[in-house]
DNA sequence: GATTGACCTTCCAGTTACTGGAAGCCCTAA
DNA sequence: TTAGGGCTTCCAGTAACTGGAAGGTCAATC
């Protein structure tokens, strides 16, 4: 089949099928009029990567499952290793997005966001780290 | 001050810094040699910058900020603003990687992880839902 | 004065994973 | 035969740097 109709049952965009072949993920056959021609075997794989990138999987690693996926032999705790490095580092990007999001927070609470030119988030980002003391009243009202 | 002064100074690298200068963040002038001179206030900008990186706005964001933080007259609602705005793209990450984290950890908890080839995550990927039938006892053993 | 070594400069290329666009075949239907 | 759509390759651009090469500058040392 033609490049499009391997795109619509891969659910890939053409030109990024085309880059796959050029890293060597696919490499499909050409019939003589130079046009690629994809078995249903390359469909599988384009899903197959499909999947892997939609799961956050890096090209590389993609490169690697797609080895452990033609490797009929390949231990499954192989690929589970690989899948649970992946769980770790999805873990560690959430904590720093929650606490990346903390902290925002914390600015646009302090924030009266209103006409005036004052602003927390602003003299944060400055290095004037507000301090804001008073935790037994003494400062403004 | 040189730029590896004001790269300790700001916690820049120094190629970052010239990267800045080059897409006009920063403006530095020039000594007689021709080395880049900055002053204190290239220095503030330049840990403006850095902590705003930090905190997951984009170069463009941070080009905003940058001349909110150089406009004596914004309205801190402006400054908010962007602020909520990113934060609510933090959330929107924060929700994919939860349901990405949930997929994965479903894979690999049904993966028995061994040294036999048969591999639910591979599976998966592949496309073949396991369904994992056999509810009343009937298959293998 | 010469040399050493750290620091500075510019420029080019590479990274990740595509995406857009131009120029130009190929194929089918009217 | 012409129009259209699909296909090809190749080049460039994205985001935000990072690495490296080639070469100028400076301060200290011999």
């Amino acid at each position: 089949m033609n490049i499009s109709a391997a795109a619509e049952l891969s659910h890939l965009p053409v030109k990024t099928i085309r880059y796959y072949e050029e890293i060597g993920l696919v490499e499909p056959t050409r019939s003589s009029n130079g046009y690629r021609d994809f078995t249903d075997q390359d469909v599988q794989t384009l899903k197959f990567l499909q999947r892997a990138r939609g799961l956050g999987f890096s090209i590389e690693e993609c490169r690697d499952l797609l080895s452990l996926y033609e490797d009929r032999n390949r231990a499954s705790s192989d690929v589970k290793a690989l899948t649970r490095a992946k769980i770790a580092e999805v873990e560690r990007k959430i904590e720093e997005l929650v606490s990346l999001k903390r902290v925002l927070e914390t600015l646009a609470e302090a924030c009266h966001g209103d006409e005036r030119p004052e602003c927390p988030i602003i003299d944060d980002l400055a290095g004037k780290i507000a301090q804001d003391p008073a935790p037994e009243g003494q400062g403004r009202k």
